[in-house]
DNA sequence: GTCTATATTGTGATAGAC
DNA sequence: GTCTATCACAATATAGAC
């Protein structure tokens, strides 16, 4: 991972390019080595089997977006300081790359019990991220907010945009991808708005 | 679609639960054939080719949460009164089918030039949808809420958790999936109450 | 409608020449 | 490191017997 020589990049960057779009089942070798611009035997040559060049992929996926939530997670900083931050730093993310998300989502649900290795890899510990939302003074079950929801609204306004692209940007924009592009740059300023007055709810029991 | 016999029955089955789990090019006929118990040529018997069988299973995919999705940008009724009803019926669906919001946006995301025409079949009119969100005086640019922000927010808080569920089980629930599942049913609850926060936004402009 | 047999192509992977 | 040649196997699909 840290020197790489030129072939090498160019096979996963093709890797990663077909791997977004297609899934691992849908590409094969021959399509990445195409792409690349090189001979198929190369792709075995440097990675072995499809399943490690995948893995490389995947990996290289999670580590663009599972640092910020982790941080998020964990962090000594309360959510409210932290939230305004991580959101500008996953959407911009997400605008980078925005095949991720389902790429990712998509490995998950087909093999969902590689979950707990990944949680451990990365470096997440779900009891003590609980105990840290538990002991937040502005964000507790007692004021009415379940924290656990609170993380999931949050990564739905800013992940499933990026997921469902092609939807919203011919359904509500018809088509425009730039009209789609700027709102998206626009959910920066508007997320962080709807998440305070989520915070300050105060539920109607 | 009117009448099937029982094969063809058997035969969808066993390819939307295959589909949904591992994708198209991740489900061989044989798969699907031995999950069914019966023999491989018969699935080229009832639908000629794989494609043609993966067309059926998306048509159906679509065909359950599609229409209540359609009849929130066409109806009569107004936002502020369809809104709950739609999140209980969207909610609902996708418990009963957790795997379909990937499914489908995995194979919107591959072949995204397929939108126009789903877009026309399910008899989506996005410029008249436009004019109905445009009218609405309870939810309007002026009061400074985008409607088509609105309808983002909306979706991604129905649909995401059940496009990360594996994330967020295991993360957040510690891999209780009954508890994740109580919490997917809370929603039907929260998400009104969020929404209606959103909609008497009055942003610090 | 359901089976066996077969045609054809594509796949991942390796051995071995250069 | 990069190529050609080759392997074993799996894939979709069809023809034709029953």
């Amino acid at each position: 991972m840290v020197l790489q020589t030129e072939t090498e990049e160019k096979i996963v960057a093709s890797a990663e390019k077909l791997f977004y779009q297609k899934g691992k089942a849908g590409t094969s070798m021959q399509d990445i080595a195409d792409d690349a611009g090189m001979n198929r035997t190369l792709l075995n040559y440097y990675y072995r089997s499809k399943d490690q060049l995948f893995e490389a992929v995947f990996r290289k996926a999670l580590g663009r977006f599972v640092p910020s939530l982790a941080a998020m997670l964990h962090s000594d900083i309360s959510f409210e300081e932290y939230v305004p931050v991580m959101i500008e730093t996953v959407i911009d993310t997400m605008i980078d790359n925005p095949q991720i998300p389902i790429f990712v989502l998509q490995e998950l649900s087909s093999n969902p019990q590689r979950m707990p290795e990944i949680i451990r890899e990365m470096g997440i510990n779900p009891a003590v991220a609980m105990k840290k939302m538990a002991s937040e003074g502005t964000l507790s079950v007692e004021q009415g907010i379940d924290p656990r929801q609170f993380i999931i609204n949050l990564l739905s306004l800013c992940i499933f945009p990026f997921a469902a692209r092609p939807v919203i940007t011919d359904i509500l924009f018809e088509g425009d991808n730039e009209a789609y592009l700027s709102a998206m740059k626009e959910r920066k300023k508007l997320i962080p708005q709807i998440v305070k007055q989520i915070m300050m709810q105060n539920p109607s029991k």
